[in-house]
DNA sequence: GAGTTTGAAACT
DNA sequence: CAGTTTCAAACTC
């Protein structure tokens, strides 16, 4: 619904997008730090008193070697898994939950997709292939997956038959009254905005139980989607009005 | 957004 | 090596 063609430019050209940090204790020269874990220079961080950048080259080298002082494989290919020949996905190191089942993300087997294997050590472990803990949360997870997709699918095509609608209507609309023209509710954008909404129906009827703050939701995507028509319906009239000047 | 929970990394 | 502390992120409300 938003035409923000724009936003992915100056960022990542060149390189992939990371998560920027939010280091303030570790100047972002130890582990602890994702950035200088995985070898990077901090970008785009709202890190303080960052020194993980060409500024202080000197205190970096360092500190890059004490890490690999205390762990010589520290910087290495990370989850050391990949396709070597026998060697499955695994975990270099394992885990070594105690609380989270290895269900959550404070679990690096669980945050790299993979199973825990023999080398970890984590106690109550409910991240192995049979786990039935397991299975349904993949379940719902992309359960919750298809529904971002059809929430997105709708307001794409509501959007693009708005936009479609305004070029192929447009220079025939030239009243000259103050009202909109009232051309652009037609059956296309009518069934486009029900689809938007009965989505969003849906979406909350898994996820809210409140059937107010549902009727709420709802409501409030309505106004987006009349907020979006009305205000292509005044530009169309706006071109139509230079064009006839 | 504030506060809590978590486990890797660091330290002793 | 084991026990403790520190740390930034994941999570909860
Ligand atoms: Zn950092
Ligand atoms: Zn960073
Ligand atoms: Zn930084
Ligand atoms: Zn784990
Ligand atoms: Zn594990
Ligand atoms: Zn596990």
């Amino acid at each position: 619904m938003n035409f923000c063609f724009f936003s992915v430019s100056a960022a990542e050209t060149t390189s992939r997008p990371r998560k920027p940090c939010n280091c303030t204790k570790s100047q972002c020269l130890k582990l602890y730090c994702d950035c200088f874990a995985n070898g990077e220079f901090c970008n785009m961080c709202n890190c303080n008193n960052c020194f993980n950048n060409l500024e202080h080259e000197t205190e970096r080298l360092k500190a890059i070697k004490t890490c690999l002082d205390r762990n010589p494989e520290a910087f290495k290919p990370k989850i050391g898994k990949g396709k070597e020949g026998e060697s499955d996905r695994r975990h270099s190191k394992g885990c070594n939950c105690k609380r989270s089942g290895c269900l959550k993300n404070y679990c690096e087997c669980y945050e790299a997709k993979i199973m825990c294997s023999s080398i970890c050590k984590c106690i109550g472990c409910k991240n192995f292939e049979e786990s039935p803990e397991r299975k349904t949360l993949m379940h719902l997870a992309d359960a919750a997956e298809v529904r971002v997709q059809q929430q997105t699918a709708a307001k794409t095509k509501l959007s693009s038959q708005i936009s479609d609608l305004l070029m192929r209507t447009t220079p025939v609309i030239s009243s000259g009254s103050g009202r909109l023209p009232y051309t652009f509710l037609t059956k296309e954008v009518v069934e486009a905005t029900c689809e938007c909404l009965l989505d969003k129906a849906r979406r909350a009827e898994q996820t809210d139980q409140l059937t107010s703050e549902a009727e709420r939701l709802i409501l409030e995507e309505f106004g987006h989607c009349l907020m979006n028509i009305i205000t292509s319906a005044g530009k169309a009239k706006a071109d139509s009005a230079s064009i006839n000047c």
